[in-house]
RNA sequence: GGAGAGAUGGCAGAGUGGUCGAAUGCGACAGUCUCGAAAACUGCUGUACCUUCACGGGUACCGAGGGUUCGAAUCCCUCUCUCUCCGCCA
């Protein structure tokens, strides 16, 4: 959510930021102005009714005290009228407040000067690319014939227990994916990230405070018995620990890493892009959040891109990092790389990691501030980035690490799979 | 699932209808003292919104929502959550 005063000091340049998000605000802002102005007003009015109230009993009180009963009671009468209009002012502050929060809520986070204008991924910005693109050749085969060939990793059994998009991981591909957590697990606490293991169902506040909730419902699966929704990040939980929160300036930054499992809806998916590990409900994933001081808040964000790219390069996968333009960004976020590695066998990018930066975003609507000394509290900015989703990683190791012998299991990954080959 | 207790400022903890935004203690901050620190003493210490160029002024907030009253932290109703005991259970 946008902050308020903001919008009310810069309206136009709302309007001509969120453009570039293909996002027509014009009007919301124009309603917004007008329903502030508006609450403005009558909070004025009300404020004083409320004041006249207070010290007339204050004074009938006093005048209790002192015996004056008549005194006493002649003020009483007056103060019918009052109250009267305080229900009705009453009644009007909250309606106006219901309507600004709804349209506040209706604008999209304002992009990065930094951000291309565009409408499709094809407008995204490569902003880096590195490592070998893998030869193959024709005998390549692609990550679920792999899977079935060396039995590690299940499709039709997960749609016997659950349905499709729920893999079962089997054998060296259950261990595999063990040893990817902890090995991402155990760089994000090389780099100063806190371990987290978060709660995985949520609720409405935590699913409105970082952005899910009230749109994206659809996306997310939702236990209605008890009003929780399976998280689709562990940013949700990891960020919402700091929801309605002062934190000290001198305990910033914050960095936290958690693995969960993710789960996504996905509705209307199809076709080549759900094939295998490429697209699932189910899924594993270790993110990285921090919670930053607006004017570092870029510096982190370079800092966690720059996290991301070690991890891929020392798995040795080819990638490259997208900056992406306006329309393809979230709702929330003000900039957003993406990171994708080659999968050798589809021969395609597949995106493995999102990094973000909120800014106030997300702590405007959870109440996230950070005080300094004697300074008001002040938003903080949020950020998160998945490092790093596991099956589309997995999918580009096995198929570019195919060997006549196996599966290459890299290097890294050796000390924590114990075994140096899939076969 | 059954029974009971509770929810007050950063924390602990008073307050059961009127000057209570809230005693007291601790903590934090500032000052005195000191070469410096500790101790001691003194002062100060919430958030949001409205209003004002500013100083300042006003309003709301004692888990949430409603009600009674001229006036509610305090009385009434509803809800939520937490804790304790019992049962079940990884």
């Amino acid at each position: 959510m946008l902050e308020l005063s903001y919008i009310r000091r810069n309206p136009e340049e709302v309007i001509e930021r969120l453009s570039t998000k293909n996002f027509d605000a014009k009007s919301i802002v124009a309603d917004i102005l007008a329903i502030d102005e508006k609450r403005r007003s009558t909070q004025t009015n009300l404020d004083a009714i409320l004041a006249q109230l207070n010290k007339a009993s204050k004074e009938i009180g006093e005048l209790y005290k002192a015996g004056k009963k008549e005194e006493a009671d002649a003020l009483k009468a007056n103060t019918g009228k009052w109250k009267e209009d305080i229900t009705v002012l009453e009644s009007e502050t909250k309606k106006i407040d219901a309507e600004l929060q709804s349209k506040a809520v209706l604008l999209p986070n304002t992009p990065h000067a930094s951000v291309p204008k565009g409408k499709t991924p094809e407008d995204n910005e490569i902003v880096h690319t590195e490592g070998a693109i893998p030869e193959l050749g024709e005998s390549a085969q692609p990550h679920w014939e792999l899977t079935k060939k060396y039995d590690i990793i299940d499709f039709e059994l997960g749609v016997k227990i659950t349905g499709a998009g729920f893999p079962v991981y089997k054998g060296k591909g259950a261990k595999l994916q063990r040893a990817l957590i902890n090995f991402f697990l155990d760089k994000a606490f090389e780099a100063g990230y806190g371990e987290i293991q978060p709660p995985i169902l949520i609720n409405e506040d935590s699913g409105f405070g970082t952005g899910q909730l009230p749109d994206k419902e659809g996306q997310m699966y939702f236990v209605g018995e008890d009003k929780l929704y399976l998280i689709p990040t562990a940013e949700v939980p990891i960020t919402n620990i700091y929801r309605d929160m002062v934190v000290d300036a001198n305990s910033l930054p914050i960095k936290n890493c958690g693995y969960t499992p993710c789960f996504r809806r996905e509705a209307g998916s199809y076709g080549k892009d759900v094939r295998g590990l490429n697209r699932l409900h189910q899924f594993d994933k270790v993110e990285i959040v921090q919670i930053r001081m607006p004017e570092e808040s870029y510096q982190a964000l370079d800092e966690m891109r720059e996290h991301v790219a070690g991890l891929l390069r020392s798995l040795h996968l080819p990638f490259r990092v997208l900056r992406l333009c306006g329309g393809d960004m979230s709702f929330a976020s003000a900039l957003t790389y993406d990171f994708e590695v080659f999968s050798g066998a589809q021969k395609r990018w597949l995106e493995v990691s999102s990094v973000s930066n909120f800014e106030t975003f997300q702590s405007n609507r959870m109440k996230l501030r950070y005080k300094k000394d004697k300074d008001k509290p002040t938003f903080a900015h949020t950020l998160n980035g998945s490092a790093l989703a596991l099956p589309r990683i997995v999918a580009a190791l096995l198929e570019n690490n195919q060997t006549e012998n196996g599966i290459r299991i890299p290097e890294v990954l050796v000390p924590y799979t114990k075994f140096e080959y899939i076969n």
